[in-house]
DNA sequence: ATTGTTTTCGAATGATATTTCTATTTTTTG
DNA sequence: CAAAAAATAGAAATATCATTCGAAAACAAT
């Protein structure tokens, strides 16, 4: 701790001028005051006055998205799940005038010693006069409705031979239309991202019966179709199942033109209220498709 | 069940080890096991058939009164606010089987998040033999997990400033990039078989700037981003707010860069687990505001 | 491309918290 | 009432955690 370039001058200064250049790349030079709560500190964050690079808005972002494992975590534990070094944890504590982690972290000790005894007793919302909030209550509801029904209805023996079949397969042809090309879509993307290589059947251009004219034998194709069946899906898994590919499906019912094409099938229920219907389940168990392609896979 | 020997009629070996003495002492060969939850706790402690000494029953006392000053403080706070010492929690921890406080104070903390067992979920491996259904339950807890933090925290006046925007707008331009990309298909979908005109910016033949540069004065934009922003979504929005559109945005926190760019915003916190990430609170609300507009416009 | 600056990383350091251990006090038991 | 057992407090030892700091990397400006 000596010889630092840049002194002010006077000896006896040590924490003097460790507090200056501090000073010098903290907030306070433009005029901010340390957060006494948490409170203020998201009011700070969230005026959009502060331009972070990108570790520290990392850090941002994660500390507004996840105040409870800063509370409870270690410096470590949180630095690992915001994916950042401890060190940048405590860099941004210091921008804001903090000695460190652990006074940061008190902000947020403090902002929960307040709301513990809050045990999700969120259903008893009194009357809900407001049309819309009705509206999304009840489309919140459909779509739990409809998770809750995969948890209790699902079949996975199915499911792991859906999996097999997917993770077997050369290339992955991911078909869907009209609802079902959301869940498709982001299937596909997540796929990709996992770097298991696949291709949208999306229609765009009208080229959809031309890509699945080169599904091969050793393709298989994951379909998602609900129901009234009127899409182009079946015609196009339709071409799939001549070509002789493995073809797993997720459909709403049986009748599903789908489920005599497909090697395997599982149903999905999903729920609607006042005529929009939730795709909900069908994204998860989708997620865990996917989540066990790549499993299987690599391990 | 085989009987124990020597459990009760046996003189007492002195020759036992600190180790045996140990599990003497504890609640163990009473018959009890170790809480594995915080509800398990209480439980024992509420059931009374536990005598503790005096400075254990303080701490007991304490447990019961204040758990989140358990789950938030270091041992020293702990035990210097229940009025015993350090080693007192130590103690009183190892009766129930745990190894220290740290062990102990987990239950509290893993309370206080109300999720899963994220980091250290290794024990629960006995309820969920298969890891597939180990994985959906965890998607459909996040998906639950996100929409139930919708149901609790929703700004119902932005929310209509939304809609109105949306009902005022000559066309609707639906933008979102990747991830958020299922999200304005459906949207997109919707709002068209609910006749209301609108353009989904899908940027096919990336003709993305293109579509948004014939934007209008008079028009609005739907936009939806999720972290990180690195997507062309940013870009596209700028463009429309150059040219005076109306902008209207669900993202994920005050750093997305739509913030500053809409008229207004609503913050849609999804959650991941293992990395998948949830989509089912952006689809609620997104279909909650295609309803407003449909009701607004028609009403 | 080059220089100067900011930002990030990771190991070393310093600080703090947790646990163990032992002497002392309190309670129980013969 | 004395002796034994249990419980407790406090200090010492150990483990863990937070912070700092120099070097490397990324970035910006020339």
């Amino acid at each position: 701790m000596s010889g630092r370039r840049g002194a002010v001058g006077e000896p006896s200064a040590h924490s003097l001028e460790t507090a200056a250049r501090k000073r010098s790349r903290s907030l306070a030079a433009l005029g901010y005051t340390k957060p006494q709560t948490y409170e203020e500190l998201r009011a700070v964050l969230s005026s959009g006055t502060v331009h972070f690079p990108k570790r520290l808005r990392q850090v941002a972002i994660f500390l507004w998205q996840h105040p409870s494992e800063v509370a409870l975590g270690t410096i470590a534990q949180v630095a690992d799940q915001a994916g950042v070094q401890p060190s940048t944890l405590v860099r941004f504590a210091q921008i804001f005038g903090f000695s460190g982690f652990s006074d940061f972290q008190i902000l947020f000790k403090d902002r929960m010693k307040g709301s513990w005894p809050d045990t999700h007793g969120s259903q008893e919302k009194a009357a809900e006069p407001n049309a819309n909030l009705h509206f999304l209550n009840g489309m919140i509801g459909a779509c739990q409705a409809s998770l809750g029904r995969v948890g209790n209805t699902f079949d996975i023996d199915r499911f792991e031979t859906m999996v097999g079949h997917l993770a077997a397969a050369e290339l992955i042809y991911v078909i869907g239309s009209k609802r079902a090309f959301p869940v498709t879509a982001y299937l596909s993307l997540t796929l990709s991202q996992q770097g298991v290589r696949n291709v949208l059947v999306d229609n765009v251009g009208s080229t959809a019966l031309d890509q699945v004219g080169c599904i091969g034998q050793r393709d298989a194709v994951l379909a998602v179709s609900f129901s009234p069946y009127n899409s182009i899906t079946p015609d196009l898994v339709a071409v799939a199942h001549e070509r002789k590919a493995r073809i797993v499906t997720i459909t709403d019912s049986t009748f599903s033109p789908l489920v005599k094409l497909s090697d395997t099938w599982l149903e999905v229920v999903e729920q609607d209220f006042a005529g929009f219907r939730s795709l909900a389940a069908s994204l998860a168990v989708g997620m865990a498709l996917v989540h066990g392609v790549v499993a299987r896979r690599t391990g």
